[in-house]
DNA sequence: CTTGGAACGGAAAACTTCGTTCCGCTATAG
DNA sequence: CTATAGCGGAACGAAGTTTTCCGTTCCAAG
């Protein structure tokens, strides 16, 4: 398979994969920026796409559909309870799937199929939370709830590029392991913590 | 006191308390949001603020000045090393000044007397800091710059009212306290937790 | 070869949003 | 009574964005 075809196969692709990586950094971000960094023009875009709402909710789709399949492999791991716990944890983080499908919500009209796939995950993960808690692993006055919100304050670290964020995310996510973590075992935390100038970095427009 | 002289002295205080919040809120909001916000005109912020960018560096410039003012009261307090360092935190929190002084820092180009004030921010932090490490109640491997990390992490949380947001953040901080503390001692965390109706009404536009 | 049309690039149209200005009005100070 | 400080909000102009549109390219079928 070579050709115009082919050319338009990877392209579906790119322009995905642009887009995630354009909205996930900045959620208002222009159509135009998707279709710069893809290397394409934007003709390329509209005609796979609607409108940009109809990108925005494929976007949105495709989030949770990767939590859902980390949730459900975390699910099945039947090893230690605390780790599988924190192993999902950890995948839910690297999915980054809290930026998309949160931070996007709200802006656009949400499909039946989205709603169903929203509950599915909200599903999964009360099944993983209520599984951590009855092997008593886990800090029992912490809700599924709070764990979403756990996720999204992660999701909020943002500094230097995306493998710098990574590596904080990581590092956060460890701290607050620890404080969930039951019988209390305080590891250390990965990857180096920020230096001043990462932060001040951020004073200068 | 009373009159016209009086109205405008109460606007001025009007104008700031309204642009806080709704620059707390939404850092790209309008300037038409303030002014509504505030019940005021338009041109009655105008005849106080030479331009927009005027008005966010007054909001960022006071912003500081709570977080120095915070720090400066934890600095004096000589009681217990850890409920200290516990109480800048929540005095950090409550003061809410990552919003504004992060968030909207790179928006506009920074005066001397304002970068004074960052120095003069960070300077306090750091020696609060130290202090905690030095009394060995604090995780020796969590730095200043984390701490400030954590902070925004604090402030992104966002949920509900202004009252109902406040208690999730002391919530969750209660959690990072517990993670940061040395020796360990895990307390019962304040507030309820979200409700999952609170979650989902973030999905409606 | 020729050619129909799918796929594309990118300029321009159409629209939105926002900061700022301006003008007419009001109520007070003098 | 009058000059004017202070104000409300419509009007304006500059950006920025989404979407359309049209000329071009390139593959594949005849």
């Amino acid at each position: 398979m070579s050709g115009r075809k082919a050319q338009a196969a990877r392209n579906d692709e790119l322009i995905l994969k642009a887009a995630r990586a354009v909205f996930t950094a900045d959620p208002g971000a222009p159509i135009a920026a998707v279709a710069e960094r893809a290397g394409v023009g934007i003709s390329a875009l509209y005609r796979r796409y609607a409108s940009k709402e109809d990108l925005l909710r494929k976007l949105c789709l495709d989030g949770l559909e990767l939590y859902i399949a980390v949730s459900e492999k975390a699910l099945d791991d039947q090893g230690d309870p605390w780790e599988a716990f924190a192993g999902y944890m950890r995948g839910i983080v690297d999915a980054d799937s809290s930026s998309l499908t949160i931070k996007l919500a709200g802006t656009f009209q949400p499909t039946p199929e989205l709603g169903a796939a929203a509950a599915r995950a909200s599903e999964l993960a009360t099944r993983i939370h209520a599984r951590a808690v009855a092997a008593g692993v886990l800090r029992p006055d912490v809700t599924t709830a709070d764990i979403a919100l756990l996720f999204e304050q992660m999701a909020s670290v943002k500094l230097g590029d995306e493998e710098r964020t990574g590596q904080l995310r990581h590092r956060y996510l460890a701290l607050l392991l620890d404080a969930l973590r039951r019988p209390a075992s305080h590891a250390a935390l990965p990857g180096p913590a920020p230096e001043d100038a990462e932060l001040s970095a951020r004073w200068v427009p």
